[in-house]
DNA sequence: ATCGGCGACTAGCGCGCGCTAGCTACCACC
DNA sequence: GGTGGTAGCTAGCGCGCGCTAGTCGCCGAT
């Protein structure tokens, strides 16, 4: 092999030399620059060139001269990279990549690293689930990022999130329905996600009232410590017959708590979960829970970010997805599960 | 307040004019330049002006410069996106990060975007679990990316990664420790995966082999299609009593099937995962399981990384990771689970 | 007294791109 | 014939940084 250098990044310069036009020429049509006249040969030479010797545009290059990246960040809490998020994160990605955007997903880590992503990245926006804390947005604001949703300035109450009333609103219903008076909520006990668990126990509470039944204990439940046994059998002498679970995780620990203290589920106690996850169709029994069109949840997430980006308001937006019941075994069963 | 244009961001040459002094200087001081001589004093008040201006280089302008962006992308599969891999991440995030470089993660979706990540980010490297397709090799040459691990060039026969062998060993040992004789192994359907879970397979059956049992069937099993419910059926027929599944979600479709048949668990079918996923913890009953060690595997995969980005050999790496096994209900449960 | 060497620094190019400020040729119109 | 307008193009700056090729002054050796 004659040739052993590396080959070098083709250039617009490149394709200027080839087709015999400027640089500025070659710029102007790759980028259909507005306001710019290109007779209809030259722009098909410098496509044609630009196809052939397969160029493609230095990003870094671009990002400099721009002065933007048009990369999203979007930063995940560690604690539920489960279920349904993957439809929502790849029709997101796909939204934004049609606008000329990319995404780029990370899930926050506690261990908190020297160079955070935004720093290395120079997202055009950083978008989080829940609200950034203080040292968060003051790392962003020194890396020069303006543009982080939600808003830092604005506090929106978490209870008015999309979704949240609705999602509890179906799980507490589904209970008075099937007849149970008596119900609690079992929350998660990881502080990260503090402010979610809340609003969604808050829209519990509410839809409670509003059914007048009663919930009657509000619990950080985990199956690791043995607080899931403790919380069934408070529950169990309260009363309580059905439990609102934070997530499908609660769910399966409160429902294992349950078998391993003899009751039946769903017989003695009813639990329900919420966002559909794998895990809640694979359990024994089946978790019911309640699931969140992710579709339309990844598209909102990309409007989201492109009205950021390009600085147009947000304000008018508003979204509630799409919110379903998923009846499984857990409260429906027609046969118990328990131990032999 | 006065002052309402867009605080520029703060550049090198900023802090040159502010201390009165070169932008060169600057930058030799803020890179530790070797070769380059500055005098304490200079070298103070860099520092100090930087730290006091808060600036922070323009990654954009430093990766134009430099020709490197200093980012490892890791493409993951779209389906394992569970267990240890956050601790995985984590791991191998902060070994890069102390070298200086970032980790962008991306489960690789089959839905292919106009414009994948590695042409957006301009990664250094990016490294995949499994080999890349074709078309995917071919995508990332035309972005000018020439780092790629696997080495598309290079054929590894998967079976020897990293701890497959010892993972499926330790499932197999556990079972016959047990006192089991016909064995069967269990496989996910997901084709995106097909190369490792046939390694897995492979594996458990020389280890069979070794143990002079027999694996009567290997058979891809689902929750969803009924599958799991057909095999538990015919490997019943077969004298089967113990299962080694590819992975901890697969042991529960198992493991959830045999219930639903009648079976005890583990008293007529004993079931043994892989990875030690939450779920496995979580399930009723428990899941016996594999453990790799997660952080061993991320500083690897961080080592592996900053190799390739600096051209340094990657060959004499060898690599074992720690794996041990986890006992469970649903291998040595003391009480059956199944239904009342 | 001269020269080489070295410590401490600076001028300025190049990375690849977007884009402004032109410039030229051509045509329509009075 | 002059004037204005426009289609179609180019020269070249600036983005912020890394880094090479110097420059300058001082000190020790000849």
């Amino acid at each position: 092999m004659p040739e052993s250098a590396p080959p070098r990044r083709v250039t617009a310069a490149d394709i200027a030399r080839t087709v015999g036009v400027s640089r500025a020429t070659v710029g102007f049509v790759l980028n259909n620059t507005p306001g710019q006249t290109i007779s209809e040969g030259t722009r098909a030479r410098v496509m044609e060139a630009a196809a052939r010797l397969g160029y493609r545009p230095n990003k870094a290059a671009t990002a400099l001269a721009g002065g933007r990246s048009r990369i999203v960040l979007l930063m995940l809490p560690d604690w539920p990279a489960d279920f349904s998020v993957r439809t929502y994160l790849e029709e997101a990605s796909r939204a934004l990549d049609e606008a000329g955007y990319s995404l780029v997903t990370q899930t926050h880590s506690a261990a908190r690293v020297a160079r955070p992503l935004w720093e290395a990245l120079n997202p055009d926006v950083v978008i989080g689930w829940a609200r950034f804390d203080d040292d968060d947005v003051a790392s962003m604001r020194a890396a020069g990022i303006t543009r982080i949703v939600p808003r830092p300035d604005v506090q929106v109450p978490l209870d008015e999130a999309p979704g949240v009333a609705e999602g509890a609103r179906l799980q507490v219903d589904h209970l008075c329905d099937l007849g149970h008076r008596r119900l609690a909520f079992a929350a998660a006990a990881d502080p990260r996600i503090g402010d979610l668990v809340q609003a969604r126990a808050s829209a519990a509470e509410r839809q409670a009232g509003v059914r007048g039944v009663d919930l009657v204990d509000v619990r950080a439940v985990a199956h690791a410590d043995g607080s899931a046994a403790e919380a069934v059998r408070d529950w169990r002498a309260a009363g309580v017959t059905g439990v609102v679970a934070y997530n499908d995780d609660v769910a399966a620990a409160v429902v294992g708590a349950a078998v391993r203290a003899g009751l039946r589920v769903p017989g003695d106690l009813a639990v329900i979960g919420h966002d559909d996850s794998p895990l809640a169709a694979l359990f024994v029994p089946s978790l019911s829970s309640v699931r969140m069109d992710a579709v339309q949840a990844g598209r909102f997430l990309a409007e989201l970010a492109l009205r950021e980006a390009e600085d147009r308001p947000i304000s008018p937006m508003r979204y509630e997805p799409e919110t379903h019941l998923v009846v499984r075994e857990s409260t429906a069963g027609e046969t118990d599960v328990g131990i032999l």
